[in-house]
DNA sequence: TTTAAATTAATAGTATTACTATCATATTTG
DNA sequence: CAAATATGATAGTAATACTATTAATTTAAA
């Protein structure tokens, strides 16, 4: 995926930053060491005054590029959902056969991301840790409606209602597309928390992976003769 | 529901709490106005000392039963868990056909709560809520491996493994009983609140609910011939 | 190349949070 | 009734989540 995304930005609603982290030196590192800072310490623990220390720069300066610790996370989610996108509307592009074509956008919102190479400040595998760990935080929250409308959470659910898409295109009778879309995405990110941290109700593990379940979950549910 | 549990009382690990909140007057306030409160302005506004304001009380009387706000959100969770475990080995108990039980069950952990009786400081409808909004943050935490091990999260994973056990009672070979009952329990909350905050996601709404999705769903997965 | 504009750094300050500690006052119980 | 226990009031601390101001530095335009 490297050489086809290296000049292509990932694009984020605008109104989540004050100033675009990609227009500059330190807003790049921003967003690099924000990344490694939060999988390290966790969101909880993450403030502005830490990540200035780790980088060398002041607090009030990264507060020029993000209102909040709550922005940042909508800027880190929104990229990441962004690139998740393009990933599945390259895989599944000129795929004749809509299973296979649907198989192909599972894996991509399901697998674990073993390569960190798409953008140089960008570190992907860790990346994904973070949505793991902190997405919902990102919107269960009481702002959520808000928020909404100003259209931070767009890309999460546009890249959701493609996926939907997929599966209608199997089965345009199937009654529950949208809610099997979302909880393939968000299942998967929970079946990847638990087999790191609540291995007793998780059949994943080093061999099973959450696509193998929700490939053959979301093809039995789709296909069956009712 | 009532009458039958009106003895009972669900009992929450003991390491939650520093003085088990149902051995006072004032632990039981602070179990009725914390849950009040915090469906009222969330939990990240949540703090002890405005919650001893609201009962007329202070701030350091509170801080004697639980140590943290995220104390008191284990507390509450788990006696939600505990609840729901109840009503589901209660309604599936001696119900000789497998399906019917499952079925069962899994309306017992994905339906809306409606009524709110059972006891007498517990608003289960506000807790339900509180369930729905903020239940992933008490264990998407740093600390969660540590509070596994100290058994915080017990009750909710026996109730996902009773889950479990129902769909592998009726289909023994199927490979992701655990993935599939964690799915069902998580994938639930997540459909009662993308129906009220990202409808475009979803199919749930007032007349489909999250627990006709996800016995279709089930039961498609486990007997279907692959 | 100088000058102005923009960006970043440094410092200080505020209200709130998430507690802990101490002591006084109720309330319960033996 | 005394002693034990629970609760309340007050104070204090370090950290958080910012805002504001001013100084220093970098960049871009004339």
């Amino acid at each position: 995926m490297k050489s086809l995304l290296s000049n292509l930005k990932i694009s984020v609603p605008d109104k989540i930053y004050l100033k675009d982290p990609e227009s500059s030196k330190l807003g790049k590192r921003i967003i690099e060491h924000g990344i490694l800072l939060i999988d390290e310490i966790g969101f909880d623990s993450f403030t502005f005054k830490k990540l200035g220390a780790k980088i060398g720069s002041n607090e009030s300066s990264i507060y020029r590029y993000f209102e909040s610790k709550h922005k940042l996370l909508l800027y880190l989610t929104s990229w990441y959902w962004a690139w998740i996108e393009y990933q599945m509307v390259f895989t599944t592009f000129n795929v004749p056969d809509a299973k296979e074509k649907l198989f192909k956008a599972i894996d991509v919102v399901t697998k674990t991301i073993t390569q960190d190479d798409t953008f140089s400040h960008i570190n992907e595998i860790v990346l994904n840790r973070i949505i793991i760990n902190e997405y919902s935080k990102s919107y269960l929250t009481k702002e959520v409606d808000s928020e909404n409308k100003e259209g931070y959470f767009v890309i999460y659910k546009r890249m959701i209602r493609r996926l939907s898409d997929m599966i209608l295109e199997i089965n345009p009778e199937y009654k529950f597309a949208s809610s099997l879309a979302s909880t393939i995405v968000e299942g998967a990110l929970h079946q990847h928390f638990l087999k790191v941290h609540f291995k007793s109700i998780t059949d994943c593990n080093d061999e099973i992976t959450p696509s193998d379940f929700f490939k053959e979950l979301t093809i039995n549910a789709i296909t069956k003769v009712t």
